[in-house]
Formats: C-alpha cells, structure tokens, sequence
DNA sequence: CTGCATCCGAAATGATACTG
DNA sequence: CAGTATCATTTCGGATGCAG
C-alpha cells in the first residue's frame, strides 16, 4: 500500500516502509497479547520462576494457555527456557535480553494505564449513562 | 472482587493493590488490540477523519470492527466523535488529549518492535529448525 | 455516508484426562 | 512437575441486509 507520503506535523513513531510496518505490526500484535504481557511482567519481577510457580502468578491462567505462552516467546527469544532432566522434572524459565528490554519498553503503557485509569473509568460511565438515556 | 491481597517480592513496576493492577491489565488489554492499535497510529498521524478515510487507511480491517473499535476508543475517552446533522451523515473522529498521550506511550513498544525485528526473526527461525529436527 | 442487526464459519480458549 | 491431547464452548470476525 503506497500510502500517499504524507507530512506528519508530529512524528511520533517514524516513517518505514510498508512492508517493516507490517511487520513491526505483526511483532506488536503478538507481543501485545494478554498473556505475554502478563508472564513478562511476573518474569521481570520475579526472575528465574518454575512453571507451577508462574501459573500461580497469573491467577486466570490455563496450563495450556500458559505452556503455548511461553512456547511463543521462547520461540522470539523473549524467554530462555531450561531443563533440568531429573525426575520429577524441573523447569526453569527468565526473560532474555531482549525479554527485558520489550518490559521496560511496555513500562511506558503500563504507567499510561494507571496513569489514565481514573479518566478512563470515569469516561466509561459517562458515555454508558449517556447510553443508557438513549434507551430510556 | 475481594481477590486475596498478595506479596510481592521485589516490585519493578511499582507497587500496586492487586485491585489496581487488575484494572491496569484489563485496560492494556483492551488498549493493546489489534485494531485499537491500529487505529490509534493512523489518528495519530493523519488527525481528523471521517469513517470511511479510516478504512481505506487501514486495509484488512471490516466496517463492522472498524465501528466497534471506534465506539470502544470513544467509550474509553481515546477518541473524540464529532456528527455534523447533515445528509448524508458526516461524521468526524479524532484523538483526544487521552488518546495521544497513549500513543505516546506506545511509541516506546514500537520502537522496541523496529529494533528488534530482525533478531526476533532469527530467533524464530532457529527455533523452528531446532524443533523441525526434533520431529526428523 | 454511517452504522446497527443478524447469521454463520473460524479461531481462541477453557476444562478435563492422560503421560513421561 | 511439566507438559500433550482432546473435546466443549466462547468469542471473533466477515458478509449481508437494512435504516436514518
């Protein structure tokens, strides 16, 4: 997509090309997954963690959900995963480098948050009340 | 949801009420969809726009999710909705204080994302080729 | 032009059972 | 303990038709 060039009057994120956009978008768009943020963000706190150890850090999560997490940011060097082959097994799991870097860098949206927390709740209820009155 | 008050060993983010950081996931994970995302950068690039110059900026997306992003950006107070009573309907959206502050934030992600593309890839690959020979 | 309602298939996720 | 496999369910997303 060519997009015509257009002038941005405040650069904020770049200019690249289509087709790194893309994939930057696709990076984003996995990273940005519920899970991963919240594995990364227990992995950052809390360091070197077992598997159990993990899963009890993240109430809502599925051993499934929580294996296939972990698989795909091992698969993107986010996390570096080691087994000790002793029996019962034990797994160790931390963010790389580059793990820890993507956590610092969602820092600036997890400080927006809460941050924005109050404003956004409060915008919700006025735009429901408002919803609501439309509906009688 | 009363949700048992926890320790937390060494807090990188800043120390917060389960509560809170509950809220705070629950509005990165809205924030950090897909569309959302997408959404957000082309306001934030191109301004004020009308429904339609929105997806044409953004290819893959359906009127249907484009409608729905739009309502939950403006629900959440990211984005300002401006109906011009005229016919046909002309109806304008733009960022908001709240809106491009988040952007801003996010900006460090995707910096993050250009960066380390090309080692997340090559990540990947070694990963696949490693588990391809697992399987012969 | 904007956008809501509905239907439908596809994909994500959860619960459960089982294995090394 | 750390998974895998399977099945049931929910959710997502696209297509279509209609309305103000």
């Amino acid at each position: 997509m060519p997009a015509a060039p257009q002038k941005r009057s405040s650069p904020s994120y770049e200019e690249l090309d289509p087709q790194i956009e893309a994939l930057v978008n696709e990076v984003i768009e996995r990273v940005a997954d519920k899970w991963t943020m919240l594995v990364l963000e227990v992995l950052d706190v809390q360091g070197k963690l077992r598997f159990t150890r993990i899963s009890e850090a993240i109430p809502g999560i599925s051993q499934k959900m929580l294996t296939q997490t972990l698989r795909q940011m091992e698969r993107d060097g986010l996390v570096k995963r080691t087994v000790y082959p002793v029996v019962p097994p034990h797994v160790e799991y931390e963010l790389t480098e580059i793990g820890r870097s993507l956590g610092e860098a969602f820092c600036g949206v997890w400080l927006w948050a809460e941050k924005n927390l109050k404003k956004i709740e409060k915008s919700r209820a006025k735009f429901d009340q408002r919803a609501a009155v439309r509906f009688g």
